[in-house]
DNA sequence: TAGTGGTCTAGACCACAAA
DNA sequence: TTGTGGTCTAGACCACTAA
């Protein structure tokens, strides 16, 4: 391209900013595709009349944003997109088998209405005592048992669901169409315990065998905690798998 | 404290890191605590005899970590310790220690090269047999094991990185200043285990007690494998929490 | 008004990569 | 050897805060 944007001298944004600005449009709006050399930074300094020092503040920014990166005698080069999709999405039970590849079922043990304990109460932002539905399965994978999931639900926020339940549904759907509860952000704490017999039990395991005790806060929009699940997964089946970025 | 240290002219550190690393201290140190104020940049400069692009250097990276932070017209604060409620961010065990509010220890147990075999070589895409630097370092929080981690590193793109290595510096920031990799994404797997009775004693735990067992493997901004780490952390200390996204 | 951090300049020397 | 980014200096002027 030969036009070249330039800087506002008298913009009441920095210099160093505007810089920023234009590279950043270049790089996002394709023009610089990942693994292209940037201009040098004398380039830079030269184009847009600044003192490298500044160039490298902007250069800094896209750096700190992982949009490029630097090496020393080489040169500076666009970086390669980092996966941001699915880097920690909150998936059922049911998608996730399925992307292993293995066939989900499930095994409804049981469903109630309890009233919170003070560990759950304080988990879910409620007193002790409010009636929470809970609701007890088993999930199976290609058949055999996979994991233990234990739902407690408020029961304010969707009143009547055990009746509407069948125990094969996705409560998650359930609960955006018939509450309009979207579940849009959770918390979770992951553990490694030994299997107690009942769990072993259930599990189809001995019991000492290694669970991955997962314990799920649910929010919906306007951050009501709504669901608490609590997770125990076979250790010799189950693999959590995540992505990170810096 | 009337004694100050100061800078090593002859060290191959810059003397940005070198200010970087003595804030640092007395940040964790809790010499400084939340809300002090912090020497201006003038007294910081005179007081390690640099220039104040040196100390902004400094200061920049302890603003980036969240450490401090800079008021205008007012001065340089130390923060509030926020536990970074991140989506998914890749965090050191020392950093994610201190988030715990626990005081983070390291005990080097061996360091070396050694072949890739068959896994790791996958893993790390790189052929089998090519040279690996690995890292094992016992974790520990309160002076009490927490945690194995064992660390294996592409000799290549890091060599010599063993002699650089004392046991207690961050591999990440070692890597990024001595070798320009720049850790930015991760995929990683969690799996329950057992503790064999090599890892008990490490650990001093049972054998045959509860592990949380991660691999993750670290690219760098081209989105090369550089790091494959296997972490076993103990389940009756450790937690990894996280939060999750619609 | 005095002092802080925010921005910017114009140099300099270095380590490293590639030709 | 040339050119890159990495580090460092010694200034300067500005916007903002607090006294």
């Amino acid at each position: 391209m030969l036009m070249t944007a330039s800087i506002d001298r008298s913009s009441f944004h920095p210099f160093y900013y505007q810089v920023y600005q234009i590279l950043l449009q270049k790089i996002v709006g394709n023009e610089w595709r990942p693994g292209d050399l940037l201009p040098t930074e004398k380039e830079l300094q030269e184009q847009f009349d600044v003192s490298r020092a500044t160039v490298r503040q902007a250069l800094d920014m896209l750096v700190d944003e992982g949009l490029i990166y630097r090496q020393r005698g080489r040169g500076t080069f666009v970086a390669e997109p980092v996966i941001e999709q699915g880097l920690s999405r909150i998936i059922s039970f049911t998608e996730d088998m399925r992307q292993r590849g293995l066939e989900p079922g499930t095994r409804l043990l049981e469903v109630g209405i309890s009233p919170a304990t003070e560990d759950t109460a304080s988990q879910l932002e409620v007193s002790v005592g409010e009636e929470l539905a809970y609701i007890k399965r088993l999930r199976l994978a290609d058949d055999k048992p996979m994991s233990l999931e234990n739902s407690f639900l408020v029961n304010r926020f969707c009143p009547g669901i055990l009746d509407r339940y069948d125990g094969s549904q996705s409560l998650r759907a359930l609960l955006e169409r018939e509450f309009s509860l979207r579940l849009v952000s959770a918390r979770q704490t992951i553990r490694a315990i030994i299997a107690t017999a009942d769990l072993a039990k259930l599990l189809d395991i001995d019991s000492g065998a290694p669970l991955l005790y997962i314990r799920r806060i649910t929010y919906d929009a306007t951050k009501r905690p709504v669901e608490l699940l609590k997770t125990y997964h076979r250790g010799d089946r189950y693999v959590l798998y995540n992505e990170l970025r810096d």
